[in-house]
DNA sequence: CATTATTGAACGAACGATCGTTCATACTAT
DNA sequence: ATAGTATGAACGATCGTTCGTTCAATAATG
C-alpha cells in the first residue's frame, strides 16, 4: 500500500461526511434552488450540525463550486465515446444517444440550469462551466473534422461553431423535455435526424 | 374620445408609477438576479417608498410575473416576420436574422434565463413561458410545412420538433454569446448555415 | 359651483422570520 | 497532549410583508 493512502479512520469518516454534505446540497439545490436553500437545510438533510458544516466547507458558495466541479467530471465518458475510431457519423450518433440518455434524467438538466444561472454573476463558476464546455467541444471538433476529411460530413464553414450547435441542441432539447414533461426518448430521434441532415454531404 | 379612457390624472400617475417599478425591477433582476434582489432595492431604484410598492403590487412574486407577461408580448413582431408570404427559406432567414438581433442584446438573454430558471419551481411562470413558446412554435411550424409543400425544404419527419430545434438553436447560441463574450453577429452565420443545411431537400 | 366625504397613493417604522457566519465549548481519535 | 470533529446558541444583517398614518385628488353632496 502506498503511503499516499495513509488514511486514518478519522480521515475516512471525514471524507464520508463531506460527501454526505455534498449529496445533501445537491438534493436541496434541486428541490429549492441554490438561493432558496439555506445552509441549515443542507446540514439537516446531511444529518450534520450547522456549525460542523463549516468545518468541512468555508461557506455555502464553496459547496456549490465543489458541486460544479463534480459535474465537470461527468463529461469524461462522453469524451471516450467521441474518440472511438468508428466512422464519424456512427460515432456522432452514439454520442448523441449517450448524451441524450444522460440528459434524460431531469436532475442533471435542472442542476445544470441551476449552475448556469449562477454562472452569470459568479465568475469562478462561469470559469468551471466554460472549461468543461471547452473540453467537450474540442473533442467534438476533432470528430467533425475527421468526418469531413473522410467524406462523411459536408465541409462545414466552421467546425467549432457546428460543434457548439450540436451540444446546444441536445441540452436545450433536454430542457424542453423537462418543462413540457416530454420524455427525452421522444425527442432524441428528431435531434439525430436534424443533426445528421445538417452534416450530410452535398 | 371613448369613455374607456376615463383616466383621471391620478390614474395616469398611478400607471406611470407602476411602470417605474417594473422597469426598476427589470434592472435589478438583471444586475443581481431575482432572489438576490430585495423589494427595497426595487423600491429605491424606482424612487418609491417600500410601503408604496405594495400599493401597486401584491408582492415580489407578482412583479416577476408581470415582467414575464411583458416579455411575452415581445414575440409579436417575430410572428409577423414568420407570416410573410415570401418563399419559405427567405422568410426563415429573415426570422433568424431578426430573432438573432433581438438576442444580441444581453439583457434579453439574461432576463430570459432568469425567468426560465424561476419557471422550474413556479408553475404560473412556467405556464407563461410555455404559452409564449407555443405561439412562436405554431407559427414557425406553418412556415416549415409550407416550405415542405413548396419543395423548398426536405420532408422532415416532424415539423413541430424541427421548429423547436430552430428556436432552441438560436436561444442557446445567444446564451453562449453572453457567456463567452462573443458578439451574436459572429455566430448567426453558422446558425443560418446549419439550419438551412438541415432543411435542404435531398 | 362650493363643500364636504371618500378613496387610494405615499411613506417609513416595525415585525417576525430567516439568512450566512462565528463562537465557545465538549468530545474523541491520534 | 494535541488536533480536528461536532455541537447548537448567538450575532448582526437582511428578508418580504404589514401597519398606522399623512395627505392630496376625486366623487358626492348641497
Amino acid at each position: 500500500m502506498p503511503d499516499s493512502k495513509a488514511a486514518t479512520n478519522r480521515d475516512k469518516a471525514t471524507a464520508k461526511r463531506r460527501n454526505q454534505i455534498l449529496e445533501a446540497a445537491v438534493m436541496c439545490f434541486l428541490e429549492k434552488g441554490y438561493h432558496q436553500t439555506g445552509v441549515r437545510d443542507i446540514a439537516a438533510r446531511a444529518g450534520v450540525s450547522l456549525g460542523n458544516l463549516y468545518n468541512h466547507f468555508p461557506g455555502k458558495h464553496d459547496v456549490l463550486v465543489e458541486i460544479a466541479q463534480l459535474e465537470r467530471k461527468e463529461v469524461g465518458p462522453f469524451l471516450e465515446v467521441l474518440m472511438k475510431p468508428s466512422p464519424a457519423p456512427k460515432v456522432l450518433d452514439g454520442f448523441i444517444g449517450a448524451y441524450a440518455k444522460y440528459l434524460s434524467a431531469p436532475e442533471n438538466v435542472i442542476l445544470s440550469l441551476e449552475i448556469t444561472s449562477e454562472a452569470i454573476r459568479q465568475p469562478d463558476i462561469a470559469r468551471l462551466f466554460l472549461d468543461t464546455r471547452e473540453n467537450l467541444i474540442a473533442t467534438l471538433v476533432t470528430l467533425v473534422e475527421r468526418g469531413i476529411a473522410e467524406g462523411d460530413f459536408r465541409s462545414v464553414p466552421n467546425a467549432n461553431q457546428v460543434s457548439h450547435l450540436i451540444i446546444e441542441i441536445l441540452e436545450s432539447s433536454a430542457e424542453r423535455s423537462v418543462f413540457s414533461n416530454t420524455p427525452m426518448r421522444k425527442i432524441v430521434g428528431s435531434v439525430r435526424d436534424f443533426v445528421s441532415a445538417a452534416l450530410q454531404p452535398q
